[in-house]
DNA sequence: AATCGAAACAACCGCCAGTAA
DNA sequence: CTTACTGGCGGTTGTTTCGAT
């Protein structure tokens, strides 16, 4: 009795640390074989010591089908700096705009980049020669063995408002906000824009509660939009 | 070549909301 | 109605890599 206790408790003891390959291995087989989801019980079905946080989160931010990996666009860019001016810290949110990317990513981006240093723009030379190596080349290997098995899976949630058909151009079923958005920055080069806010004061446009959780007032940003863009 | 600080990235932690029992 | 469980999210930390000196 004693012994069983001790294994169960030993059995909840997760690993942590880095995946290795062969974890890795694991979790894509478990996905491959039951779906994304009911990550508590990879434990159980793969033989994985990682809790069910741990797996999903290594799924959802490294294995997950159609993930870019690499520098972002100068686009990409512009669309975080102007999403979080209008959101905050909604990295899962502000992920949704940029497929591919996850929000781990953009916050990881936007806490190295933006948070306590100058404007987006002072940096932008910086990061042009910044390459990551060894991120591009696992995550090639990575492309590599699931490009042949998966399907990149139709985001739909109900009360998210788009369908990506390809990354930068087509969107559906947006509000009109977002509508403006759109058509602002998509394609525009990032530094001017940021120079455009920052000089014409624009930031104020987009302060508002944070705490109700809702979208600006669409009239604001319409009128901000339609006389800077 | 060695050292050190900054940047980049992966992963963990704590909290919260939704939901099933 | 309450409670426990689960998944998702944002904040934070630890490690690795890069670049300057």
């Amino acid at each position: 009795m004693v012994a069983m206790m001790e294994w169960r408790m030993h059995e909840k003891e997760w690993r942590k640390g880095p995946w290795t390959p062969a974890e890795d291995d694991f979790l894509i087989e478990y996905v491959r074989m039951h779906g994304e989801g009911r990550w508590s019980s990879v434990a159980d079905c793969s033989g994985l010591k990682r809790s069910g946080k741990s797996c999903r989160l290594r799924w959802v931010n490294y294995l997950r089908p159609g993930l870019k990996k690499g520098q972002l666009t100068p686009q990409e860019e512009g669309i975080i700096i102007e999403l979080h001016a209008l959101w905050g810290n909604k990295w899962s949110t502000i992920a949704r705009y940029l497929p591919g990317r996850t929000d781990n990513e953009i916050k990881n981006y936007w806490r190295t980049n933006f948070k306590k240093k100058g404007t987006p723009s002072q940096n932008q030379e910086k990061q042009k020669h910044k390459v990551s190596f060894r991120r591009d080349q696992h995550h090639h290997q990575q492309q590599q063995i699931m490009n042949n098995n998966y399907v990149l899976p139709q985001v739909e949630e109900s009360n998210q408002r788009m369908i990506f058909e390809s990354p930068e151009t087509k969107m559906e079923d947006t509000t009109v906000s977002e509508q403006h958005y759109n058509r602002s920055v998509m394609g525009q080069d990032v530094a001017s824009w940021w120079d455009t806010v920052s000089e014409d004061g624009l930031w104020s446009v987009f302060l508002w509660n944070l705490d109700n959780d809702q979208y600006p007032n669409e009239s604001v940003i319409e009128q901000s939009f339609s006389s800077n863009f």
